[in-house]
DNA sequence: CCGAAGTGTAAAGGAAGCTTTACTTTTTGG
DNA sequence: CCAAAAAGTAAAGCTTCCTTTACACTTCGG
């Protein structure tokens, strides 16, 4: 699973500590979401993806990942 | 954060055992969602989604839970 | 150049998601 | 009614998510 957040938070010239704080959340969370270390959870990948005003579907791309 | 599992399940005429398996998780997992006790992970969200063949907005509901 | 802002790594610990096993209760069909 | 299927509970244990703290590296404006 890969995700659009460092891209779309540059789009919207926020740093890692704004969106952090807006979806509250730690910095390192997101750091380590946009560096592929773990999963969001649901609610935190909610969260995020109505910030910028898209579905989870939008922001995190299930690339159809096999078991 | 609720979610329409059980519904949509009920629908579709399939056991929570026969979801779990679609899903690849144990039946307790399906239990314990439809019960409420957590929330699925992102994946397991998608996947259950992609089941239903609905979006994870469509099967979770986030009636917008204050912090 | 220099400091501040932004991004990154690491590691320990707590909380939440999921599994495994075992057992109980409810629902359904013949 | 009675058995089988479906749904439920409980608890221990592992993994993943997220926090906290502390420190390092890069970039950029003045």
């Amino acid at each position: 699973m890969t995700n659009k957040i460092a891209q779309l938070r540059k789009e919207h010239h926020i740093s890692q500590a704004e969106l952090a704080d807006a979806v509250d959340v730690t910095r390192q969370t997101i750091i380590s979401l946009e560096n592929g270390r773990y999963n969001a959870s649901l609610l935190l990948a909610h969260r995020i993806a109505k910030y910028f005003g898209l579905t989870i579907e939008e922001v995190f791309l299930f690339e159809e990942e096999e078991g």
